[in-house]
DNA sequence: TCTCCCATGTTGCATAGGCAACACATTCCG
DNA sequence: CGGAATGTGTTGCCTATGCAACATGGGAGA
C-alpha cells in the first residue's frame, strides 16, 4: 500500500487531498452531522469504495485532515519555533491559509461535535508549545498543575481564534498576535498571582 | 478508451477536470503564454504523461475547455432559448456560474493570443443565435453580409463583456442584459438605417 | 408488524493513470 | 563554441482506483 522509502503515489495524495477538500466544502453547506460518504465521495469524484481504502469513516477523515493540517503547521515551524510572538504570529498566518478548514473547526458554524476533539488537539499542541516558553516562569511548587493552566490557555485561545475567525474584515495576524499575547500573559500572571497572594 | 455506451469512467472526467481547473489557475497568476505543461500538471496533480493521454497540447486543452463550457452553456439552453432577452439573461448568469474562466478568456489580463480564438468561437454562437431572432427583420437583399453583421455585435459583445467583468461590483445579470439589448438594436437598427438611406 | 429505501461496508475484476526512462529541441550561461 | 538545464512528447510496466455486485442495518411509512 504505501511506499515505504518516502514520497507516497501521487493518485494517493491526490485522492487524500480531493476527499479531504470535499470533506470541508460538504460541512459548510450541510454540516458534518448529515454528511454521508456518499456526499463526501461524489462531490470529491472520488469512487465510495477507494474512500474506505483510505478511511474508516467521516470522523476518521476529519481526524487525518486535521493532523495533515498539523503537519503543515509544525513544517512551517508554526508554534515550536523562535520566539513566543513570533511563534503565534505564525500560527495565525497559518490558519489564514485555510480559512475554510479553521472555519469548519472553530468557527460559529461548527457542529457541536467537532469542537471538542480539535480543542483537545489544540490544547496537547499548546501545552508542547507553552512547556518550552513558560517552563522556568512557573516552576514554582505552589502553583497549579501546569495541566489546568495549560487547558485553560487553550479553551481561551479556542474562544479568540473562534472570534478572530467570525469577523468579517479579521485584524491581521500581527495584530491580533498582539491582543492574544496580551490576555494570555495576563492569565499567567493573574494565576500567579493569586497563587502567591494565598496562603 | 472512451466507453461507447455513455457515461465515461470517473477517473476521466475528474482527471480532466483537474486539468481544465489548473489551466485557468495557472493562467491566472502566471499568463497563458507562459504556462509549461508541467505547470499545469504539477498543479493539477496529474501526471504529465496523463496530460498527453488527454490532450495534444496546452492550446488543445484551452479549446477543449471552451467546449465544454461551451456545452453547458447550451444544456441550460443559454443562448438557444426563449425570447432574446431571456437568452442573453441566462448567458450572462452562465458566466457568473465561471467567473474565472471568462476572466481569462476575456478580462482585461486576458493575452492577446487567447482573445481571438475566443472570439470566434463566440461569433459562432452568437451567429447562431441571431440567425434565429433576427432573420426576418434582415431578409431585405440591400443589407449587408449576416457575417458582417455578426462579426461586429459579437466584437461589441465580447468588448460588453470584458467590461462588465472588469468592473469590481458587477450589476446583475438582467440589468447588464438589458443595456446589451440596446446597444445591440442600436447597431442593428443603425446598419438598416444607413442602408435604407443609400442607394 | 412488514416492506421499501437508503447508507454503510466489502469484494473481484477491469482499466486509467503514475512512474521511470528515453530521445529530442530549446534556451541560457561560462 | 559547448554543455548544463529545462521543456516536450513517447513508451512499458505496475498499481491505485473505478465499477458492479453483494450483504447488512437502520429508519420511514403503509
Amino acid at each position: 500500500m504505501q511506499k515505504l522509502d518516502g514520497v507516497e503515489d501521487l493518485r494517493v495524495r491526490r485522492t487524500r487531498k480531493l476527499l479531504q477538500q470535499a470533506l470541508i466544502e460538504g460541512t459548510v453547506d450541510k454540516g458534518f452531522a448529515a454528511l454521508t460518504v456518499r456526499d463526501i465521495t461524489s462531490r470529491a469524484m472520488v469512487n465510495r469504495s477507494t474512500f474506505y481504502r483510505h478511511y474508516h469513516d467521516k470522523y476518521d477523515l476529519l481526524e487525518q485532515h486535521i493532523n495533515a493540517i498539523y503537519e503543515v503547521l509544525e513544517e512551517e515551524g508554526g508554534i515550536i519555533g523562535e520566539g513566543r510572538h513570533e511563534g503565534l504570529i505564525e500560527l495565525f498566518k497559518h490558519i489564514q491559509q485555510f480559512p475554510d478548514f479553521y472555519g469548519v473547526v472553530l468557527g460559529a458554524q461548527a457542529d457541536a461535535f467537532l469542537s471538542p476533539s480539535f480543542r483537545q488537539q489544540t490544547r496537547q499542541r499548546f501545552l508542547a508549545y507553552f512547556q518550552q516558553t513558560f517552563s522556568e516562569a512557573t516552576s514554582d511548587p505552589e502553583t497549579p498543575p501546569l495541566d489546568l493552566k495549560f487547558t485553560t490557555v487553550a479553551s481561551a485561545g479556542c474562544g479568540a481564534l473562534a472570534w478572530w475567525l467570525e469577523q468579517e474584515r479579521p485584524s491581521t495576524p500581527e495584530q491580533f498576535a498582539h491582543w492574544m499575547q496580551q490576555i494570555i500573559s495576563d492569565i499567567l500572571v493573574s494565576t500567579r498571582l493569586r497563587q502567591d497572594s494565598e496562603p
